[in-house]
DNA sequence: CGTATGACGTGCA
DNA sequence: GTGCACGCCATAC
């Protein structure tokens, strides 16, 4: 595991229920300002359950990706208190 | 080791 | 508000 990835999951991992983080933000956070593009490439190979990757979204405040449907990412946001656009 | 890929971000038409 | 072109960065091939 390379340590990016680790950082990556780390900052992940503290965002609180109900609030989000931006790619960017998150990539900034690991130490590695700027590539929010990569930590997408992560978010999108990780699979592990421990790592609460909806709360991961795009800067802009749209939801951005997700591993299974977008839809289940939303609810999950918006049950855990998060607006959406 | 070079090329391709993608859960991004920003700017501009 | 919507769409597209570019630059960016770590990974996967």
């Amino acid at each position: 595991m390379t340590n990016f990835q680790s950082r990556v999951i780390e900052v992940v991992r503290r965002i609180p229920r109900g609030e989000v983080r931006s790619y960017g933000q998150v990539a900034g956070l690991a130490g590695r300002p700027g590539a929010a593009r990569a930590v997408g490439t992560l978010m999108r190979k990780n699979r592990d359950p421990s790592v609460p990757c909806h709360r991961v979204i795009k800067s802009d405040g749209t939801l951005g990706g997700y591993n299974g449907n977008l839809g289940e990412k939303r609810d999950l946001l918006e049950s855990e208190g998060v607006r959406l656009k």
